[in-house]
RNA sequence: GCCCGAGUGGCGGAAUUGGCAUACGCGCACGACUUAAAAUCGUGUGGAGAAAUCCAUGUGGGUUCAAGUCCCACCUCGGGCACCA
């Protein structure tokens, strides 16, 4: 079959059966005489359809995978699907059908629209987070966390989204709301599961600074862990009386507060505690306006994490009447507040106020009247030698919640027995399997639909055998998706989480693509159960991904972000039925910078589809132009090598459309020459294979080649070849260009500025009547060479 | 409020890091082919001006022989954090 005409879709599905067949993207652990190079896109979440957002992560991230393979890496680009977790189950639950069901049906769907994409991904080596091949390690990790002491549970207010009906983490709640749903959430104390990840602040810091990543992104996960550095300082009691009950060695008599701000500390005009602060309860007896103080904490307790910010401006709070604290650098009593505006879980939950150097306690002072006392400023060090105080540091970072109270996640492996209490499954016994209920919608008692199940509670204590009851939460999805990096070296692995040998030889990954939106969640939990499964013993690297590309978001034509209701979204694969794959590609690497994604231009595709139509056609015309063996002219020659030694580095660079651009020039440029050779040609379509692979593995067929042209080593280029022996003067006159001529290559400043100087359009500023042009009298005030580039004479 | 990032033709965007601003593409205009249209090919395309030339990289200033690029101030947009003491 001889094909003349250039039908994409007809190329499209000829290759990527073939490739099918013969298996060419299929990675071995290793190839002789190559290196292994683990490139990974950010794999999707079965949400029903392939939208425009998951073609520009995928497509480009592609051209650089087959780029690498063809620099000579063996490289690795494998895909799979981040299956449990309250997207899916929440678009299961909203059409009536069961969560499995549905999304196995959408991996299905998502799979198809993913190979028409013609990746080259190894699909043998695809990972269902939901399969219990796969949990069952999920479970395995929490295990060996949780035996490490850095999984724990404990009862304390956690977020907790009144609409998905579960708690959450503090990454998932975006601006008091929850993510998915955008309702507000409410503190609710719950039973919850979570993970020490704070433990790990500090580890998680310091690794940024060796990381390829956007600097952008290590900020953020910087700010987010937010260390700062400060000083715990007791303030007495005065007239501390201990309860009446027995006495507890846990009461204090002194308020402990922290403050990165010791040295306006002869200031301090009152403390505040937070509502949540326990030291109210040893005080009791001494507070003389109780009832009005416990109005205060129930009301607080009663606001939403939202409500509380928005009190922005107007700060509330209760003096605890009665009740003084010694101010240890001034010794004189001040008073005592609880008020919202300080935060339990940070610092101490208690601070020292200074009016008159922090704007929030100034506000709180003006509004109950408090003295403002503009102190001197003590030096920091003396300070805390005088006071005995601590020197401490404080992290925002709080440790990662991650049970959920929802039915289509990873069962976390614990069994509670009323006589061992908390009993970790044994590993032998994993997986945990998720029970297929008919019951799975979310309750609003705060307990898992699991709970219903009696079958899957009842069980057997395994330390002594008595009747027990399993844990009825689930895992959090950001649990599932913080290892399967690991798993696709080994992902059919039945006896650990992944073989060490292969983990070796493909960890840490090399180069990592995905969406920013991941920078404090997918990206930080990553980080951490690499560090946690190192220190372990389980794996020998500290970072998972050690260079990392965002890629931008497609709006709509409109320059609103796409969606359903506003009718903006492209659909890719309508684009394809018109342009085809190749184009589409293309024209996605074409739009702009990669990382800053934009509007979708519907005519701009049409650019890159009459360029392919045009490499199709030259070869076409290529018999005709080419007589055999005839040397190429001088400029092509230099301008094949300068595109080669383009495209390379912008694909190394992510750059891909200026790369595009260089190929456009290229082919321009041949279509103007007279006679072509084959050999040229066959390095264009090389150049163009990562981009459109099909058109250029069709063509590269028709050339007669027999193997797949991404088996061909990327070209090199000659750095001979790519110098030229003249450039183009530019001649400025007071820094404005007013002419220029070819010069050879490595032009003296004397000879240069001599030829420039009998230039008729350089006369012409230079001979004034009467003067000449010399820098002696002062016509030419300077002249200014530049090698290879340009001659700039002030004159006056 | 604080911390990042970005503002370049009608549009998407280039610019070897201080050296010809507007590459490449879209769009538009004109021409060729056609009975005609589409497609295709060719030419042109920042603005003003008859021309010399002048003006243009968010605004205003500065450094420099030379600034889209460096410095200062401001404006607008995007992202992150948000009572973290």
């Amino acid at each position: 079959m001889k094909m003349t005409e250039y039908n994409p879709q007809k190329i499209e599905r000829k290759w990527q059966r073939q490739w099918k067949e013969t298996g060419i993207y299929k990675t071995k652990d290793s190839v002789k005489g190559k290196k292994n190079f683990y490139h990974l896109v950010m794999f999707p979440y079965p949400s029903g359809d392939l939208h425009i957002g998951h073609w520009y992560n995928f497509a480009p991230a592609d051209v650089y995978a087959r780029f690498k393979k063809m620099s000579g890496f063996n490289v690795m680009s494998p895909i799979g699907f981040d299956a449990f977790g309250l997207p899916a189950e929440n678009a299961a639950i909203k059409r009536g059908i069961h969560p499995e069901k549905w999304t196995y049906a959408n991996i299905k769907a998502m799979s198809k629209q993913i190979e028409s994409m013609g990746n080259m991904f190894d699909w043998s080596r695809e990972i269902i987070t939901a399969d219990p091949n796969y949990y069952k390690w999920t479970q395995w990790i929490f295990l060996q966390l949780y035996k490490n002491g850095l999984a724990y549970k404990k009862k304390a207010p956690a977020n907790w989204c009144p609409k998905c009906h579960t708690v959450l983490a503090n990454e998932q709640v975006v601006d008091g709301k929850c993510e998915r749903c955008d309702v507000i959430v409410v503190q609710r104390d719950i039973e919850q599961w979570l993970f020490r990840i704070t433990k790990y602040a500090d580890k998680l810091l310091e690794g940024l600074d060796g990381l390829d990543w956007p600097e952008k992104t290590k900020l953020m996960q910087k700010n987010w862990i937010g260390k700062s550095e400060g000083t715990l300082i007791q303030f007495p009691i005065s007239n501390f009386q201990f309860p009446n009950k027995s006495q507890n060695p846990n009461d204090q008599n002194f308020l402990e507060v922290f403050t990165t701000r010791i040295d306006t500390i002869l200031g301090c005009t009152y403390c505040v505690i937070a509502p949540e602060h326990e030291i109210i309860s040893n005080l009791k007896s001494q507070i003389s306006n109780l009832d009005e103080v416990e109005g205060y904490i129930e009301q607080s307790k009663k606001k939403t994490d939202l409500q509380r910010m928005e009190t922005d401006k107007q700060k509330t709070g209760v003096e605890l009447k009665g009740v003084k604290a010694i101010n240890p650098a001034t010794n004189k009593e001040v008073p005592i507040f609880v008020s919202d505006y300080v935060l339990a879980h940070y610092g101490t939950g208690a601070i020292m106020a200074v009016p008159a150097y922090d704007e929030r306690d100034f506000e709180f002072a003006k509004k109950f009247n408090l003295p403002i006392i503009k102190a001197p400023l003590a030096p920091k060090d003396e300070m805390i030698k005088k006071l005995g105080a601590k020197k401490t540091i404080n992290y925002k970072l709080r440790d990662w919640l991650i049970s959920r109270q929802r039915y289509w996640g990873a069962p976390i492996p614990i069994i509670f027995c009323d006589k061992c209490g908390e009993v970790p499954v044994p590993e032998k016994d994993l997986p945990v399997k998720l029970p297929n209920v008919k019951n799975y919608l979310p309750t609003e008692e705060g307990k898992s639909p699991l709970a219903h199940s009696e079958k899957f509670i009842k069980t057997k204590c395994p330390k002594c055998g008595g009747p027990a009851k399993r844990e009825t939460d689930t895992m959090d999805t950001f649990v599932c998706s913080s290892w399967y990096f690991l798993r696709y070296a080994d992902p059919k692995s039945s006896n650990k989480f992944a073989d060490a040998k292969k983990i070796k030889s493909w960890l840490p990954v090399n180069m990592y693509v995905g969406g920013s939106e991941h920078a404090v969640l997918h990206l930080l939990y990553s980080r951490f159960f690499t560090k946690a499964l190192k220190d372990l013993g389980h794996i020998e690297f500290n970072e998972p991904f050690s260079a990392l590309t965002h890629q931008g978001i497609i709006l709509g034509p409109d320059g609103q972000k796409m969606s359903k209701s506003r009718g903006n979204v492209i659909d890719p694969d309508e684009l394809v039925k018109n342009f085809g794959v190749d184009a589409v590609r293309m024209y996605l690497c074409f739009m702009g910078e990669y990382s800053q994604g934009g509007p979708w231009n519907p005519t701009g595709i049409m650019g890159v589809k009459r360029f392919l139509e045009k490499v199709w056609k030259l070869k076409t015309n290529l018999d005709i132009k080419c007589p055999s063996g005839r040397l190429m002219s001088k400029s092509l020659e230099t301008l094949l090598h300068k595109t080669i030694k383009k495209v390379g580095e912008d694909i190394k660079n992510f750059k891909f459309n200026t790369a595009i651009s260089a190929l456009m020039i290229l082919l321009n440029q041949m279509e103007k020459e007279k006679e072509l050779r084959v050999t040229d040609y066959a390095l264009l379509v090389t150049l163009l294979s990562p981009f459109a692979p099909h058109i250029a593995e069709e063509l590269w067929s028709q050339l007669k080649n027999k193997n797949s042209i991404f088996e061909q080593p990327w070209p090199k280029y000659d750095p001979k070849k790519i110098k030229e022996e003249t450039f183009e003067l530019v001649v400025q006159i007071n820094g404005k260009t007013r002419d220029r001529f070819e010069a050879p290559i490595g032009i003296a400043e004397n000879e240069a500025k001599d030829l420039t100087l009998k230039r008729e359009n350089v006369k012409r500023y230079t001979d004034l009547p009467g003067r000449q042009a010399s820098a002696k009298n002062q016509i030419i005030q300077k002249v200014i060479f530049v090698p290879n580039k340009l001659i700039n004479i002030v004159i006056k």
